[in-house]
DNA sequence: ACGACATAGTTTCCTTGTCAACTAACAAGG
DNA sequence: CCTTGTTAGTTGACAAGGAAACTATGTCGT
């Protein structure tokens, strides 16, 4: 006798809930950022350039697990708004560095303070000891598979 | 004395985590379906038709937590690949209704098969207790959060 | 009946990302 | 020095969603 469920169900994946939590902490977390005029990605790119000072864009692509090309785009968006910029390599023709302006260093702790309230409103009240698993498990995974797109730091 | 650190990490936050690993499964979930010349998207489309056999888009919206105007280009698309068919209702002209056809509800086993695939590949390692937990406790905060776009099955 | 409103779906525009082609600049070998 | 190949970065074509406008139908109150 063949077993009885021959088509798993959505729900029955970690995969499927991982992706219903995390979109809604990225949801929840835009909603917030966009008061400050700022989407997800420009957050995490500002952070980076907040601890590493300055960057090639290349670099970045890795450190952020995107292609240069959309960082190239990403950093003029956010050239636009003035809180990243551009400077050329005076060795290499081909080369720049981003990093951010004064403006943009300004800015990173608010963004920073909302990165906090969004994970505590999602996770606060867990179970410490529920919150301490997720958190090891989640890094286990990461660090376990060959995950390419783990920023660097 | 202010708390030493004022700015919090990327990776200090479970959502950044969460992430990495959903992205990652995702991604490579969808290098499997696109050898079946599937996304994500379509297979969950197609996974709950197979399920409740015919669905009006409005509420498949709903299911899927996605717009109707989403779910319009979707079943667009999967109709173009020959896997869904539209049928507009007779007793109300506008309501339409969407279901497998014969070759759609046909690959929905295999595309489960590699579903199956790549939450074992992601976490058929981890503890047996460290899965049970994760997933239990990523149920919890779906339940507990409002999260509104969680399938209705 | 008819006007006002609600509903079902589609379509348009905008955003954001990938992929691949392209341009410019450098590096080496002969 | 040239030619060839490589590397940095930008750009264009395309895909996929969300928001909101738009179209076509229904429904309800009077």
């Amino acid at each position: 006798m063949p077993p009885r469920r021959r088509v798993s169900d959505l729900d029955n994946h970690l995969g499927y809930w991982l992706r219903m939590v995390s979109n809604a902490v990225s949801h929840a977390f835009a909603a917030r950022l966009a008061k400050d005029g700022v989407t997800v990605a420009e957050w995490v790119f500002l952070r980076k350039l907040y601890d590493v000072e300055t960057r090639a864009p290349t670099r970045l692509a890795g450190d952020l697990g995107m292609t240069k090309g959309a960082i190239s785009k990403l950093a003029d968006r956010l050239i636009g708004k003035g809180l990243v910029e551009r400077t050329a390599d005076p060795d290499d023709g081909r080369a720049h560095t981003l990093g951010l302006t004064r403006s943009g260093r300004d800015k990173v702790p608010r963004l920073a303070a909302l990165a906090d309230e969004t994970d505590a409103a999602f996770f606060g009240d867990l179970e410490p000891s529920d919150r301490a698993a997720l958190d090891r498990i989640l890094r286990t995974l990461v660090e376990r598979r060959g995950l390419n797109d783990v920023p660097t730091e």
